[in-house]
Parts: C-alpha cells; sequence; structure tokens
DNA sequence: TTGTTATGTGAGATGTTATAACATATCTGA
DNA sequence: TCAGATATGTTATAACATCTCACATAACAA
C-alpha cells in the first residue's frame, strides 16, 4: 500500500511544500518555462495543503495579503500550471491541487498518463494515483463501442483510510 | 457493438423522446414521484437532444416561449430528475442529458450503478454505458489504497464513431 | 543599443453556473 | 376542511470563468 498517498494529517507539510516548490523550478527551468513571482505564489497557495481549493479562495488569501488581483490573473497562472503538469483540476468541484506526485518521480505527468483522483468527502484530501488498469477498461470499453476515446479523469468519492478510523 | 449507444445523426429523435417521457410518466407514477408540470417541461428540453444541455440553457428556451423563469426553479426540477435517475449531470461540462437506459431497460439506473459517459467533442452526443469492468478496476485500485470508495462518475472524451466516419 | 515580437500582468466588466432565504401555492391524507 | 408536506415563485447573492484593452517585461535579432 502507499502509504504516501494519503500522508497523516499531523504530518509536516512545510517539507511538502518545499519539495514541491523546488521540484516546479528545477522542472521550469529544465523545460524553459517561465516560473514567474505570479506562478510560484499561485502554485504556493495552491500546494498549502493536500486539499483542493478554488480559484477564488486564492485570490481571498492574496487579499488578505493586501494583494489585490483579477481572477483573470490566478486564472491565467492555474492554466499554466495545470499545463505544466503542476497542478491538476478537479472537475467535480471546480478546484485545485497539487501534483504530489512529480518531485517524487523527477518527472511531470501532464504526458497523457492516465489518472485517477481520490477524493476524501471527510477531510477534503486528494490521492493521486496512475490508473492504468482503470485506463485500460476504459479503453476496452470504448473500443467495444467504436468509439475514441482521447481522454479521461477519473474522480473518485470516498473515505479515505485516516477517516474512515476515526 | 450496441449501435442504440450513438443513434445516427438523422435518426427520428421525436421517438426518443417520446418514449423517454412515457417512461418517465410510467416511472413516476410507480414510484409515487410528483411529476409535475415544471419538472415534465424541464425533462423535455434536457431530452430534446442526445447532447447535454447546460440550466441557463434550458431557462432560455423557456424564455423564447415567453416563460420566464428563475435559475432556481430548473435547477430544483433538474435536481428531482436527476435524483430518480432520469438525467445525468456531466461534471466536467455542468451540463445534464436524459438516461436513455431507463426506458430500455424497463427500469432506472440510479441504484448505485456504476456509469461511464462517452461524449463525443464532434457533435457532442453522449453515449452511456454500464461500466462494469471500469468500476471493478477503480474499486481493485481504491481497495489497494485503503480508500472506501463510494462513488465514481467516469466521464470520457474523445469521438464517436460516426464523427471518426466523416 | 535599438527595435521587434512574443509573452505576461493589471483592471474592469461581463458571462456562466449554482444556491440561500423566505414567501406563496398546491397537493395529500386524516 | 384543515394541517402538514411538498412544490414553486421571488429576490438576492455566491462561486466559477472569460473577454477586452492597456501596459509591462522578456527574448532576440539587426
Amino acid at each position: 500500500m502507499d502509504t504516501k498517498l494519503f500522508p497523516p494529517i499531523d504530518h509536516d507539510h512545510s517539507r511538502c511544500e518545499d519539495n514541491l516548490m523546488a521540484h516546479a523550478e528545477r522542472y521550469c527551468e529544465q523545460q524553459g518555462l517561465r516560473f514567474t513571482k505570479l506562478r510560484r505564489d499561485v502554485l504556493r497557495a495552491v500546494a498549502g495543503s493536500h486539499k483542493a481549493i478554488g480559484a477564488y479562495q486564492i485570490l481571498d488569501n492574496f487579499a488578505e495579503e493586501g494583494r489585490k488581483l483579477a481572477p483573470i490573473s490566478v486564472y491565467r497562472s492555474l492554466d499554466f500550471l495545470q499545463e505544466a503538469g503542476l497542478i491538476h483540476r478537479l472537475e467535480s468541484t471546480n478546484a485545485f491541487f497539487a501534483c504530489q506526485r512529480n518531485f517524487e518521480k523527477g518527472m511531470c505527468c501532464t504526458a497523457g498518463e492516465p489518472l485517477v483522483f481520490l477524493i476524501c468527502d471527510e477531510c477534503g484530501t486528494i490521492g493521486e494515483l496512475e490508473g492504468k488498469s482503470v485506463a485500460k477498461a476504459i479503453g476496452k470499453l470504448a473500443e467495444e463501442s467504436g468509439f475514441a476515446a482521447a481522454q479521461a479523469q477519473v474522480e473518485i468519492r470516498g473515505v479515505c483510510r485516516q477517516c474512515q478510523s476515526q
């Protein structure tokens, strides 16, 4: 079992955040992407927890620090980060969370990899998995229907192990 | 291959619609659900095609007929219809489409059945399938992570057979 | 350096999707 | 026919997302 999938609630999250930011830094450098201050700050906001955060919540966070931004500014950065594979967007809640797999694997998960997101309805934490078996099943189903599948994002709601034992 | 999954573009859709409405009528009757005029009209709007339609598009349709409704009225009906299993909501586009499987099977697909939606990016048509194999793969993945999966809706984007051959 | 082009950001308005809160109407069954 | 439950109407607002236009900055070639 992957114990890193749902980190303990009381874990030292600053390390997650630092690792993630460092990875983003390296990755953008290496890919020739411009990791500007705004994008950095937006990523930091998203990476602030293992939960998903809404665009307007990010705006509010900035506003509390006295930084007034227009929604579009945040959205542009979110788009950039998503395209770079540094964050993901939950379609079921229109919210964003940081990809935790990148820096662990030293790569980026944009490359059409089938992803499965486990969303804990109790604590809000998002677990992220490669879903090869799921993708295979999806592929088979689509093929049987003559459907040319291009993309699928699987979002599973439920309760994580920790919340179950409470 | 299921040929009913993506009906020909030029099929006689009024029959689909009539069948679907008749089924809804029977089903609500049988379940003791109040199939009011508003709910009927909203369902008819949703059932008007095999594509997904937005709540505000439904509102606009009504407005064109001189019927001014508040958004909440439409949403309430949509909630009712969704709960009854007569329509589904696409999370990836926040739009609604009618369940075509109900009247064919003489039942209703609310009962926790894992569903897979195939969304054609060309023509917008939605195909709906039982996804037992997909659900199984998802279940296994979740179990391995100690995650108690409650619900998953799989939305697959791609191109349907007809649009491929054009 | 300067000019050119591409890219990023700021600001305001607007569009789109969804719900809250409360009042009124309608249905259902004792 | 009255009470309670359910459905609808009305108004306001929350939450999410994009458009447009202006300006700033980076990258790069002349």
